[in-house]
Parts: C-alpha cells; structure tokens; sequence
DNA sequence: CGAGTCATTGACTAGTGTCAATGAGTGTGG
DNA sequence: CCACACTCATTGACACTAGTCAATGACTCG
C-alpha cells in the first residue's frame, strides 16, 4: 500500500559546500572533508571566542561511525562526551525485563554526556552514519570549569533538555497512541528544521521498534496509526520516511 | 477498610533543634523559628563559603505559604526562584485540554526555577505548609553569573533533575499502574530518607489524583492498586499516608 | 447536622497489547 | 541473475489492562 521506493537522501546528512564561507574559528571547521562546520550556531562551542576555541578544538577528536554502531553503553564507565555534527543518534536505556525506553534521538550539534557523570545514564547508538567531535570527558569537564561562558551554555542547554524531557513526560502520561503519533513526528520535524528549514518530508532513520520505544507503545499500535493517518490523507508513509500532507489535522491531534 | 485516623506528624516539615549547632553560615539559616536551616547539606546554596553566602542570603526573603497556595503559574512572567526548606509543593503542567501531567513533589533542598527562563514552565503549588527561600529571578541570574561556583553547582543539579527526568520517562513509558505505584512510592521515600532517614511511614498530603496525573493513571486505577497491596498485604494504606509491610515485594515490582 | 470534597468500589467499555500470519524489502551465495 | 533466508512492517483476531460512568462511603467544614 505505501511507497517503499525512497531513499534517505532527504536527510542531508552531507555537509553543505555552501557554508564554505562560515566563521572559520570554530571547533570542528577544520576536519569534514574540506567543509566548514555548520552546526555552530546551535551548538554548545558557539559561545566560544579567539583563543578558547582553538583550545576547545585542540581537545576535539573528530569521529565518524558508521550506522548501527554504540556511541556508548548505559552503566559503563563514561570515557567521552560527544557533538553531533551530522546523522542520527538514539539515545535509549534497556530495563532489566527487556523493556526498553527511547529518550530522543539527537540530532546535529547536540551534545551527548551532558550529565557529565562516571557512568553513562544510556546507551547512544548511531541511526545513520555519524559525524562527532568526541573528547575525553576527563579533559572537557576541565576546559568546561576554566570557561564559565561554556559552563552558563552547557547550564543553558540542559536546562532545555530537561524541559523537553518534561515534554516528553507530559506526551506520555497525558496522550493517545494517535496524538502521540503526532506529537512525534511534529516534534521531529521541527528539530530537523534548524538545518535545513521546516520541510514536509520527514525522514525516519529509525525503525518502528524505536518509535514504539519512544512513545511507550508497541510497534504494532505504531504501524496501526501510521496506516491510519496514511489513510485519511493526513500523512503519505514509506518505511524510512512520511510526506505530511494534512499539517492542520496533526497540528490539532499534536495541540498542548 | 482502610485506617483513616492517621495525620501528617510522620511529614517532620517542622525543624529539628538537635540541627541548632550547625555551621550559621548559610543561607536561610537566621529565619525559621529560631532553628537552624537543616536543609544546607542537600541544598544548592551549600557550595558556596564566606562572604558569598552573605550576599546570597542578602538576596534571599524568606517566605512562608499555607497549604494549596500557587509559588508560580505556567506561562506567567517569572519574577522568582525558589529554594524549599520545609513542606511539599506539586509541579504540574495544564494541557489546552484539561488534562494535567504532574512533573514531581519538590521537597526541603529543591530548587524550583533551575531553567532560570522568562516565563514559568510549569505551575508550583504547596501541598502542605510550605517555607522557602525566595529570590528575584534577575538578581538571582546575576549572582550565579559572578559565582562559578554556584553556577556548578546548579548545573550539576539541573543534569540530576535530567536523569530523574528520564528515570520518570522510563516509568511512563515501560510500566504497568501496579509498577507505576510501587515506582512512585519507592521513589518518593528514597527522596523523604534525606531529610528523616528510611522509613516505612511515607506521607502523602497529596490527592489520588495528583498520583494518578504523576504516574499517567486515573485515580480510579491509582484507588484500585492500593486496594490491591493493602489486601495483599503489602502496604496499609491511609488517605495521608501508607506504611510498607513487605519492602521486598514493592522492589520486586519497582525494579529497573 | 447537612453540604461538599475526596476516595473507594462496581459494572461496563474502549484502547492497546499479544499472538500469529502475511507481505515487502535486503543481502548472500550459488 | 535468481533463489533463499532474514529482517522489518503490516494486518487481523483476540485478550486484557486501564479508562469511563455511576453509586456509595468516609471525612471535613461550616
């Protein structure tokens, strides 16, 4: 019934040869094939200036992994932080019946550690393949204390992470298998947009499984709405992608 | 069935004077009754020494608030923080809808406000008799800023409230209403031990239906799973409070 | 004592979960 | 290049948990 014949290039994980032009003085600029980083606006080093930045990228060690790879490991020790600067992260923690709980997939310039603590609190497992400036989380924590303008940024971020994850909250404790459906994928895109602006195509690098495990749902109630939205107009579903064509209706079922 | 004589005595939001020979500098210590502030140990103030904590106590006004009072409205400009040390307030969120999702129970030592945002994300409102410290938002921004100190410490804090965050998620999540339960009350007497050591008397001077919007649930389904462990013997359950009979079932139940 | 609020209980229902079968897409080896 | 195995998504039938609606009970406050 659904279009199968799409790929993933709508994600652009690539970067964009016409930032070439950027800040030149920024973590990460130097090492992506010959491109310019264009995550530092919304990343946590854009509150960097002069020398600190090249001490920040002096710590940096820019990573790429391929898809399906562990970042890292709940309950491990926590020997690196992590900044996305492109593809897909799934941030997620295994209880110890099986359940498993999805807390968010990370995007370009987010960070991943900010807890900053011995033991990784969730496994990091990359969706698409991965870019990342890693650094030792020893060493960062060090140039963090040395920078309050990076300790205020990284206070700021994740005292944003932690009102989103009372979004989340509220998404799970208050809403239907439909509207979480919706808050999802709105939700999705409306991080997806800070790169590349608000589009109607949505990727879905992860599978059924993770959305179920974000949404506190099984992956049949997930497939179940899919096919549902997809047949009302609402939405056009592939497997690794949905086309929003009804933004109106999922705006209402998606409505605070 | 179920024994309704009890009061909120097992709560102890009242001040301990064996606490009186304490380090007198902190904050919030000169203004309660005469005793000294016994919250100092947990609380986000106790990183600082000197005459900084002179000048933070010369920002903070001491506050006192009956039961059922609101400290801030979600969406209001937000004039205040907050520092608890004594009683219990409710954060919660109002959905369009009605629905409401409570986010947790501050107590003695919590912060309320660590976003530090324009506008209030949630609603805060006292459960019980409630003392705290207050401060200016603004001037307690720019405080922090001059105090990297303090602001490691907030920070440190905010990343805690994260992974509680996400701990709350994985409950939403993963969790049956009997899960859900046991999960809340183990949580909330681990957070109660700090103040008054473990105990099997947990007080609750909130409503089955403040637990049913913490936990996801109805207060029908919040009513029928105490009924359940009070018959199987695991809990006594009161309106105000319950006792735990059998610990190891309720951890069985809440485990990860 | 009566009104009002909150918690409990019961009967019934709806929404999701469970289990099982089928379909579609992907990768491997002959 | 095709056949086969494998994984993942979809679909259907059915079960069951938790929600809804309604009545009753317990406590609180004038």
């Amino acid at each position: 019934m659904m279009s199968l014949d799409s790929n993933l290039e709508g994600l652009e994980f690539d970067f964009d040869p016409r930032l070439e032009a950027a800040d030149p003085r920024h973590v990460c600029c130097h090492v992506l094939d010959g491109y310019k980083c264009d995550i530092r606006p919304y990343s946590m080093c854009n509150i960097l200036e002069g020398q600190a930045v090249d001490e920040l990228e002096f710590l940096a060690r820019p990573t790429n992994y391929a898809a399906r790879t562990p970042l890292q490991s709940q309950d491990a020790l926590a020997h690196s932080v992590f900044n996305v600067t492109a593809g897909m992260v799934r941030l997620s923690k295994l209880l110890t019946d099986g359940r498993r709980q999805v807390f968010g997939f990370a995007l370009p310039g987010d960070f991943i550690g900010l807890t900053l603590a011995e033991h990784n609190p969730y496994n990091a497992d990359t969706l698409t393949p991965v870019t990342a400036c890693q650094f030792d989380r020893g060493q960062f924590k060090r140039f963090m204390s040395l920078q309050p303008a990076l300790l205020r940024r990284l206070y700021d971020i994740t005292a944003s992470e932690l009102a989103r994850a009372q979004e989340h909250i509220a998404i799970l404790g208050c809403r239907s298998a439909e509207e979480k459906v919706a808050c999802f994928l709105l939700g999705l895109r409306t991080r997806l947009a800070r790169r590349s602006g608000l589009s109607s195509r949505i990727p879905l690098p992860m599978s059924r499984q993770d959305i179920a495990d974000f949404l506190g749902l099984t992956i049949e109630t997930v497939s179940r709405m899919f096919t549902k939205l997809n047949r009302q107009g609402v939405l056009d579903v592939a497997r690794d992608h949905v086309c929003i064509r009804d933004l109106n209706y999922l705006q209402k079922l998606a409505a605070v």
